[in-house]
DNA sequence: TTGATTTAAGGTTAATAATGGTTAAAGGCA
DNA sequence: TGCCTTTAACCATTATTAACCTTAAATCAA
């Protein structure tokens, strides 16, 4: 699910291209340019974060923060602002801000703060795939990453560290191919030693604890390497 | 006890302005004017959050930054420069980064940005937290870094000395991996005798103090090291 | 062209080596 | 002495290597 983005704003000329922007990159966004029209939209839109200019009509732009900051203690706030003084940047993390952003600033920069907030990783920006909380869904299965667990219904298969990373690896490029290169390189630093049947010995292992569910599979491409097959 | 800060920084006339600025408003502050001599003051120093000037005599600053954050992923880390060009902003971010203040800046906002990144006011998603005061919360435990004790509900256990380290070299690392050599280095400054099987008694008595919470666990990497895993 | 044969790649399983876990006893130091 | 810390002995788990088996692609002969 694309990362939600509530961007409050009343210009609207730079507000589009803002908006657009984001979009582009993956991130949904709903566009306010009312600062009293905003807390309705929250309990449809529930967004990830939000980005607030502070210049509003009606408004004020660290009120409105500071009221969200009371009903959503977590969510992550930005101020967008043309204010270039100390004193207003204060005000906006006193407002609860977490970041504070002058105007103009690069979409670049904007989206890295984004980021930072949101603890995305640098890669697939508004794509966080079918991982949540570091638990990845395979069919009937739940691998969690941090725990290294492989979940079957009840039962609780603690997965050793290089298992894991092999079926990380796999889950990532799920329903693609991954060439065996890329994973000895990855897990071993090393593709040569063409001796050692290493990654053979997790293949097996894995499909022995993946086979409760048919419809998670890992196809051996030969000469290529696999593709772990997901319904 | 004073927030500690480690800055970073070559020009020692602003420095020394800073310095006192920060000291001035409570914060206990380290300057250090060599990025070759930064990793080598964490040890004794073990800082709350660093200042890193980019522009550095023989080490660059984004280097540093990274390595301070591979050691450290839980430690805020502000980037202070003269850059201004976006690019720069984003090489501070990919550097593990929390925020990225350009000169000059105003020493308000400095300390505004500081607090935010401390929690020291308000709320702040996704950010290292959960200490404060030199209490630090692991699910249902409480750690008090000063006095050595794990609370759990009513019962408090006393932790020795090399008990109390270790649990807060991987409450630093929680939810990351640390490695058994750079465990080994920082409390026994030295990794290299293979027959003492010193860590491997202390994570046992860990995992026996922390077993009332599974929500709680140190998983094994072997070869590798630890992860601390907290919900 | 087509089916048999060769050959390279991968699969499986077991044995061995490396690393870590556990427990208890021996040292050290106030 | 009494509490930590270190050492040691032994056990458990995980990673690697090795031996042997299976399969699929490639080659070759008729």
């Amino acid at each position: 699910m694309a990362t939600k983005v509530l961007y409050v704003e009343d210009e609207l000329f730079l507000g589009k291209i803002v908006q657009e922007s984001l979009e582009s990159r993956g991130f949904e966004v709903q566009m306010v340019d009312d600062g009293a029209k905003v807390m309705a939209s929250f309990d449809s839109f529930l967004p990830d974060i939000c980005l607030l200019d502070v210049m509003l009509p009606n408004r004020n732009g660290y009120e409105l923060g500071a009221d969200i900051r009371q009903r959503f203690p977590n969510l992550p706030i930005i101020f967008l602002t043309a204010k270039t003084q100390t004193e207003d940047v204060l005000k906006g993390f006193t407002s609860g801000g977490n970041d504070y952003i002058r105007k103009p600033f690069s979409m670049e920069e904007l989206i890295a703060r984004i980021h930072n907030l949101l603890n995305l990783s640098g890669q697939n920006p508004g794509e966080t795939g079918s991982e949540q909380n570091g638990i990845i869904h395979l069919g009937k299965y739940e691998f969690d990453l941090r725990k290294y667990e492989l979940r079957f219904e009840a039962q609780i298969r603690k997965l050793s560290h290089r298992e894991a990373e092999l079926l990380k690896i796999l889950a990532d490029h799920r329903n693609f191919t991954v060439e065996r290169k890329e994973i000895m390189l990855q897990i071993w630093g090393d593709d040569s030693f063409f001796n050692s049947r290493n990654l053979d010995v997790y293949i097996t292992r894995l499909r022995d604890y993946l086979r409760e569910d048919e419809r998670v599979q890992i196809i051996t491409l030969k000469g290529v390497g696999y593709q772990f097959i997901v319904d």
